[in-house]
DNA sequence: ATAATGTTCGCAACCGATTGCGGACAATTT
DNA sequence: AAATTGTCCGCAATCGGTTGCGAACATTAT
């Protein structure tokens, strides 16, 4: 509770005026030697400790990003955060983290309070909820840049950040179409999400690309992890000639690997198993699955760049910008001939 | 862009002093009906939004957390900002994430950055290069209260928040022998870490106990992930009678699980695995294995109390709060007997 | 000796709010 | 009519810094 030591102190303590002594400790030009030592070592002697968020005020912004975030899972937002917060370090921002729950109306509070906090700019990844982005409007009032990212909505006003989903989708597909799967079970998250309806999409355009069918009933639909199971073992069941499973994300990625192996599926000789990952589960789940790479350290690193350069250049310039996934083969895909075999048994 | 409306606009455009102007947004009772309408009705019009910087300023505090940790894992952490977020943001309170790397001069760099923000209390899980906690002195003379969380060092001069850390390594321990097993191979991380050196003294306190002798070639030491393969793999081999593996971690957890599913050891039937674990990894691996449950998300969330607590009621005392652990049965441990057998064979 | 230049520092406004105290005025009481 | 009370509002200080401008003084040029 010591209260702390501020400028004032320092000046009637060594005897000069406020203003020379924030000079002095500014190393300014205006300042002899002599008088900048002595402020220094009494500043040092009081143990001055400045006050950012005054400094912050008078020069009109603070130096703080807010993420907003549906909520905290395992896999991708983590990352994320992590690649945000070194860009952010770097540049001497720090990043305050919010979740919203997949609530619309906390998604709204939230970014109102960003503007009340004044942050100097934001970072979103829409909640399931959201339906249009009036409320982010305000944020384009107070002057503050705002983000889209992985979970975002078509807009022309705000710059957002994705992987390109659909063609993400199409290429899962059709790499399993080429190594000669016909019945592939669709692993696929609440479809209200821009990000489930794109990569199925594209899921689906490989599948006419390829001239093969593609049944509802293969798409095992999924809007609460605890609903995996019945999804999927359902479709699994509809299709017993179903010879690989594709989960769009890590989640249900993991939940899929789990759930195949329990219903004593040996991948891949009995079924194939692919995902769009992180990267980081693929490898200690056995075996390693084969994934599109799609990595939130990038994510948030090249997010964090690009908002800061909104924020230091003013500039409104909207991008769309898609980050590059890569496809890493590990061995849980195989081609399907001995596998249906197998299942047949 | 736009500049924002302050009071100060609303005043000069309503026609009343700012102080007025203010009262009347916060409904204080000086102010008549018929102004505070005005009042509100202008402000809306002019879309004002209040600065809680400068009102917070006023009120020398900031209602900023901030937390700090060694690293963003998939596991641990994000469950625990999830828990911190919840109680932080019911109480009017935000949350800073930083991250250190494990460096110790970044960790110290970063508590004196709080210092600069003047946040209203200070999250930190220790680095693993954390030697002393001298670095934490300027917060108490700043008057910021803290508390360390999971991996801590002992201290008399702050509040801790952890588990028994070496209850529960002796409670696994226990638990493994009990069953027969008579050979048990420990995962544990970097040895310079409390945590890990207090969760094996018990793992080692519970053989003891037993009467059954520990070799040191049975703990495999990981400092960084990549080691495990190595680490593991050695133990195994020097160690052809064991029938069960114990992780002190998530991360070493499903890592260790990978192996010995490369290694083409059934669980458990080969061999018992168990782990202290936040509790979601052990539900996707398979099959789904046992272990003591130490929440992230009850961590954060206690914690988050406490520490609002101490801002609140302004009260430095100090507390040393221990988390329990629940046991967690699932299927990855057997009795022993048949587990020998097999790997005979 | 006077003017021009340079060095070093302080005054005061400013950022955007909150709040103690007192003033103006009207309504009520004696 | 004077005093008391109550209602409604503004002045100015405050939080902890930053910064434009001018003042005081010393130094150098003319």
């Amino acid at each position: 509770m010591g209260k702390r030591t501020t400028l004032r102190d320092i000046a009637s303590n060594v005897g000069l005026s406020i203003a020379t002594v924030s000079r002095a400790l500014a190393d300014h030009p205006d300042i002899s030697a002599e008088t900048k030592e002595r402020v220094r070592d009494i500043a040092q002697a009081m143990s001055y400790i400045p006050n950012y968020r005054a400094r912050y005020m008078r020069a009109k912004h603070s130096r703080l990003l807010a993420l907003i975030v549906p909520e905290m899972n395992m896999f991708f937002v983590p990352s994320m955060i992590s690649g945000i917060n070194h860009v952010a370090q770097q540049n001497d921002y720090s990043l305050i983290v919010f979740q919203t729950d997949n609530a619309i109306v906390l998604e709204r509070r939230l970014v109102e309070y960003c503007t009340h906090l004044s942050a100097d700019g934001v970072l979103i990844v829409l909640s399931s909820e959201t339906e249009d982005l009036r409320h982010l409007d305000v944020l384009k009032e107070c002057g503050i840049p705002v983000v889209l990212l992985d979970r975002t909505m078509d807009t022309t006003k705000h710059t957002t950040i994705t992987i390109d989903d659909q063609e993400v989708g199409r290429e899962a597909a059709s790499y399993l179409l080429r190594l000669g799967h016909e019945r592939i079970i669709g692993v696929f998250s609440d479809p209200r999400q821009q990000i489930s309806a794109l990569r199925l999409r594209g899921f689906r355009r490989a599948h006419t690309e390829h001239n093969i069918g593609l049944a509802d009933t293969q798409i095992a639909r999924v809007s609460v992890i605890a609903e995996l199971p019945d999804a999927l073992n359902r479709a699994l069941d509809a299709h017993p000639d179903a010879t690989a499973v594709f989960a769009m994300t890590d989640e249900l990625l993991v939940h899929s690997h789990h759930l195949l192996m329990h219903r004593g599926l040996r991948i891949p000789q009995d079924v194939s198993l692919m995902g769009i990952s992180d990267g980081q589960a693929p490898f200690f789940l056995h075996p390693n699955v084969t994934h599109l790479r799609h990595s939130g350290v990038e994510v948030g690193e090249r997010t964090a760049h690009i908002l800061i350069g909104m924020i230091e250049h003013n500039s409104d310039a909207m991008m769309d910008v898609r980050i590059r996934t890569t496809l890493v083969e590990l061995g849980s895909v195989a081609a399907p001939a001995k596998a249906r075999a197998k299942r047949r048994r």
